[in-house]
RNA sequence: GGGGCCGUCGUCUAGCAUGGAUUAGGAUACAUGCCUGGGGCGCAUGCGAUCCUGGGUUCAAAUCCCAGCGGCCCCA
């Protein structure tokens, strides 16, 4: 047994074991720079996939790209003084060029807000320039001093941000719950990760909105994970960068806005989530490869019928749409080869040996059961794209019972702690809305509010820590 | 923010306590040839190391000391 393979098990060290899968699946390696990593082809291949989705989905809606740059004037970020103060401990900055001192130093972006609404400003001028909804791919920089974590915390990372300016305060609204409800489309069914949706803490808010709502989900090891944010702006940023129209009505107003975003991050996710002892899971859907053949060949005439029937097999599911591998390779034997693409993930793998071409058949493997099954030549288009929706569904089955054990409602501030120093997860419980609980709870015991859920509940309690008057039922974690 | 652990061929690691002779050793990977092939196959040969970086101590440093860089874990 060669330490190829992850050597440790998901639920004895799980830290170990995410490290271990992200680099030996080769989704990502460390930079040689502090805080930074190489997203490698595999992972690559996953986000342009989200990428393909998201953008279909923002450009039916009238959302179009745009690329705005990557460094952004010290004084436009002090234009929003929260904004400025939440954002200031981890902005990188450029003071020199060449050989000379700036003579202002610009920030290299850590999010985009300031530079593009100082050019709203400019672009916007009557009720018919709105909506304006652009969206931009790009790389940003916030300047962590924690521990690197492959995907999850990384001082640059990618991801896409949409900007968006409107007449009325309800549209603007609206649209603050269309990105929140495309992630939540995206990520359950693309990615296979159940998620809460609400909004934030006033704490927890975005440096400068009015509120934030998000998409959050839970890892297995109780610690939850922030997967796609979307902010009211309200009319702050307007007001400072003097994004203005004129109405129908001729007089002047300034634009209502919001901003949405999801990063890298959702890579992390889904190896945290699916993957299991022998490496990685991905999810049919964004699977670079979904299928890999292997053949078995044997001394003999054999191995010419299997080679070409292998081929024959490929070549088929391919002009069907499907990404195939066939791995043909001579060096490896094919028990080699299952465990290294089970380590990579490829949900199917096809087997194809002596006892198949006899009888015509081939063995189908499943990744997330490892369920065997032998399959008639002429059924093997069919049941592969039946297997793969299986897969799919059969991931998000699984992720969604590992959501709700992880769960729990509770009553008292005991049950509370207890909770989030054993197993963690999700604590569902009734909170006052001060935000000295919230604050006393978080140093206490680590946990902040993830979510507050959009539909209210009630648990016929008061404030878990201070016993008043229960304002809303809300979901508390230690998080990532 | 606080504490701890770690850094030696691509990878995992021995050597470090008690400084010098192991030529810095092994395994794995890689290359070549043969052999194999339904769950990490075997044999042979070969290639492969600024012992993280910089300084210090010493006749002598992978080994001791200091600083830095990078990674991991725990606590808040």
């Amino acid at each position: 047994m060669s330490d190829t393979g992850v050597t440790v098990k998901k639920n004895i060290d799980f830290s170990e074991w995410y490290v271990e899968v992200v680099l030996k699946a080769e989704l990502a390696d460390y930079a040689p720079v502090k805080g930074c990593m190489i997203i490698r082809p595999d992972a690559y291949a996953v986000w342009e996939k989200i990428q393909e989705v998201v953008n279909q989905k923002i450009k039916a809606t009238g959302h179009r790209n745009t690329y705005f740059p990557l460094f952004i004037p010290e004084a436009f970020l002090k234009q929003e003084a929260e904004h400025f103060e939440g954002f200031t401990p981890e902005v990188a900055w450029i003071t020199q060029g060449g050989d000379s001192p700036l003579e202002e130093k610009l920030a290299v972006r850590p999010t985009s807000e300031t530079i593009m609404y100082s050019m709203f400003s400019k672009w916007i001028r009557s009720w018919r320039d709105l909506p304006l909804k652009i969206n931009q791919w790009c790389n940003i920089v916030r300047w962590e001093t924690k521990a690197t974590k492959l995907f999850l915390r990384t001082r640059e990372f990618l991801w896409q941000e949409g900007h968006t300016a409107h007449q009325t305060a309800e549209e603007c609204e609206a649209e603050v719950m269309w990105a929140l409800n495309m992630y939540k489309d995206i990520i359950e069914n693309i990615l296979a990760i159940p998620v809460l949706i609400g909004t934030k803490s006033e704490s927890e808010k975005f440096a400068g909105a009015i509120y934030t709502t998000a998409v959050e989900s839970i890892m297995p090891d109780g610690k939850a994970l922030q997967m796609g944010t979307s902010h009211n702006l309200g009319q702050h940023f307007a007001k400072v960068f003097d994004v203005k129209y004129i109405g129908e009505d001729k007089a002047d107003h300034y634009v209502w806005q919001a901003s949405w975003g999801i990063t890298t991050r959702l890579i992390g996710a889904m190896i945290m989530v699916h993957g299991d002892d022998k490496g990685l899971i991905m999810p049919p859907k964004v699977a670079p490869t979904q299928i890999v053949i292997v053949p078995i060949p044997f001394k003999g005439q054999d191995a010419e019928a299997i080679a070409a029937k292998t081929c024959e097999i490929a070549e088929t599911l391919k002009t069907n749409g499907l990404s195939v591998i066939l791995d043909d390779r001579q060096e490896y034997t094919p028990g080699w080869k299952f465990n290294q693409w089970e380590l990579k993930g490829i949900p199917i793998r096809i087997e194809i040996g002596p006892r198949d071409l006899k009888n015509s058949q081939v063995v189908m493997v499943r990744r997330d059961t490892g369920q065997k099954i032998f399959v008639k030549e002429t059924d093997i288009l069919n049941t592969v794209e039946t297997l793969l929706h299986d897969i799919q569904d059969n991931m998000l089955t699984k992720a969604k019972t590992i959501l709700q054990e992880k769960t729990i409602a509770v009553k008292s501030y005991d049950e509370f702690t207890q909770i989030v120093e054993s197993k963690g997860g999700f604590v569902k419980a009734s909170w006052c809305g001060s935000s000295e609980c919230e604050a006393k709870i978080k140093e206490e015991t680590g946990a902040t509010i993830r979510v507050i859920p959009f539909k209210k509940e009630d648990l016929q309690t008061g404030c878990v820590y201070c016993g008043k008057t229960g304002k809303d039922v809300v979901y508390f974690a230690r998080s990532y």
